[in-house]
RNA sequence: GGGCCGCUAGCUCAAUGGUAGAGCAAGAGACUUUUAAUCUCUAGGUUGCAGGUUCGAGCCCUGCGCGGCUCACCA
């Protein structure tokens, strides 16, 4: 650490030559009485770069030829570029609205303000002001033309090129904000996948439902299959669990009176990182009493071209270049048809695990023979029918043992009344008729202690306090629950998970305590 | 976790096993309307880390780290 003078900083590394120079600026600026971090503005802004933009395009319309009456405006930003030339300069600022050039001239700031601020202290990255009329330049762009310049924030580091802005991934993820600063179309997405989720609750408030908030810290998990994060309340001595679904709590709601319930969260799971799965991610799920599995199904179909409609005025996108038309009615198959379809086995002619995995052997799959039969359909599901459904598809009727929370077919007790929708060859939800017969609901999370070995991890405990909520009286409901990163993918066109989070998880890059723990 | 690919200046990228380079950004200078401004000059590197082979390694080999793709698991 430094032990020098008082206007010595902060940082305590050096890391550049850049460094060096961008500190003696501080210096330099200091000297001159220039607090390089003002706590406020030199005058108040009036305009966004758009609005400067928009204002000055009116003025010249209502001039109607003659050189408009260019209002006076202060406008803020990043500076993202400068071009010198002697006594002018320019420079473009960008703000949240957009960007706009200042156009910087020795006559009008004067030696220091132009001289020695906009040409040498002021770097590229540095919050500033600029305070003047509005003016067309001689190739025609419209400029806020200087008459006062501030520095609001300085720089220390250097910006990405400014031509091919960052493109190394890793750089872009442990960096978000640099990201953000040099790549427009980035924002632009996180812009949508808000638009998105600001959609989806306008549709589900408008249709009476209930937006909830149930706990992340669960003394029980459960409603998925997935390993759960664990984590420890020091005070009360007792290990939590993170959630893994939303599910048995909502539900319990139903059993308190509420009709329509839904939560948009995070959920945790302790499992594989990929393009389409993060430790944590965000999850929707609603429950709706007094409706089964075909009433939410209308529903999903409903919401997903709502939410189409108020984001790109249609409901057809285009994903990866294909076109994906959201308009209801969407395609219905019983996943036994569809794997007739896609793979050519009917699993109802194999009703052991045994005689599964050996029909699908023969077609040169290599299923885990350790594995239940439930599991073998879904692996089925997921080879042969998933990659094929573009188009979105609603896929129903699943294996019971696969679906503890489902309720059964009344006329086959050996399949539920569940489906996943897929959309772009991508599982996007979930969702069942529910159980709601407290006494079938403990066979069955009993049934799964049995099929689900000691050792596999994705077991679940019986919830007792779930099966009491269960005991009062649960209305018959449809529930379901869909990935709002995958939606959020889809909307945006994009194949990875990471590129609709802001902070998708990486690996620390300094892992010596991990080490030594 | 397995397999494959990648990691060179702040950023984007070059470099047959033989002196590590360019553009942008940065510093000095010229230039009173530029648009990736232009021109002259300068500085900038433990080639991800640690070993090994070799007279000589950015390049070949081994291990490790981080990332990407993929398989497995899931949503």
């Amino acid at each position: 650490m430094s032990g020098g003078a008082s206007t010595e900083p902060f940082m305590s590394e050096d890391r550049s030559p850049l460094d060096h120079v961008r500190r003696a600026k501080i210096e330099q600026l200091r000297a001159a009485g220039i607090d390089p971090y003002p706590p406020r503005l030199d005058f108040p802004r009036t305009h966004t770069t758009a609005e400067a933009l928009a204002e000055f395009e009116a003025a010249e319309a209502a001039a109607a030829g003659d050189p408009p009456t260019t209002p006076e405006v202060v406008v803020v930003g990043r500076m993202m570029s400068r071009r010198i030339m002697g006594k002018v300069g320019f420079a473009h600022i960008e703000d949240g609205s957009g960007r706009l050039q200042i156009f910087a001239r020795q006559e009008l700031l004067g030696p220091f303000l132009y001289d020695e601020l906009f040409k040498k202290l002021l770097d590229l990255g540095d919050f500033v002001l600029a305070r003047g009329p509005l003016v067309r330049t001689r190739t025609g762009e419209i400029s806020c033309e200087a008459r006062h310049i501030q520095l609001l924030a300085k720089s220390l580091e250097p910006m990405p090129d400014k031509w091919h802005g960052v493109k190394d991934v890793e750089t872009r993820y442990r960096r978000r904000y640099v990201d953000l600063m040099v790549n427009p179309e980035v924002r632009r997405v996180f812009e949508t996948r808000a638009r998105m989720v600001q959609a989806i609750r306008e549709y589900l408030d408008s249709n009476g439902f209930l937006e909830v908030e149930t706990p992340v810290l669960q003394p029980i998990y459960g409603g998925a299959a997935a390993r759960p994060f664990t984590t420890y309340h020091n005070q009360l001595k007792q290990e939590l669990y993170l959630r893994i679904s939303f599910e048995l709590y909502l539900k319990r709601l139903l059993v308190g009176g509420y009709e329509r319930v839904y939560e948009i969260g995070r959920d945790f799971r302790n499992e594989g990182v990929s393009f389409k799965h993060n430790p944590e991610f965000t999850q929707l799920e609603w429950y709706e009493a007094y409706t089964d599995y075909h009433g939410v199904m209308k529903r999903v179909e409903e919401m997903l071209a709502y939410v189409a409609q108020r984001l790109t005025g249609g409901t057809r996108i285009t994903y990866q270049g294909q076109v994906i038309d959201l308009a209801p009615p969407w395609r219905r198959v019983t996943l036994r048809d569809a794997i007739i379809q896609y793979a050519g086995i009917d699993y109802a002619q194999y009703p052991t695990a045994e005689a599964l995995a050996e029909a699908m052997r023969a077609r040169g799959h290599q299923p885990e023979t350790t594995t239940n039969r439930g599991k073998l359909i879904d692996s089925l599901l997921g080879t042969y029918v998933e990659p094929n459904l573009i188009q979105p598809t609603f896929v129903l009727d699943y294996p019971i043992e696969i679906s503890p929370l489902a309720k059964k077919k009344a006329d086959d007790p050996t399949t539920v009344e569940r489906f996943e929708y897929f959309i772009a060859g991508m599982e996007m939800g979930n969702a069942f008729t529910e159980l709601n017969d407290p006494l079938d609901q403990r066979a069955r999370m009993e049934w799964m202690q049995e099929i689900y070995g000691a050792g596999d991890e994705e077991r679940h405990p019986v919830d007792e306090d779930y099966l009491l909520a269960m005991s009062y009286g649960m209305p018959p409901n449809g529930g379901f629950g869909t990935g709002i990163d995958r939606l959020a993918m889809l909307f945006t066109d994009n194949t990875t998970i990471r590129d609709v989070l802001l902070f998708p998880h990486l690996r620390s890059l300094d892992r010596k305590e991990d080490e030594e723990a």
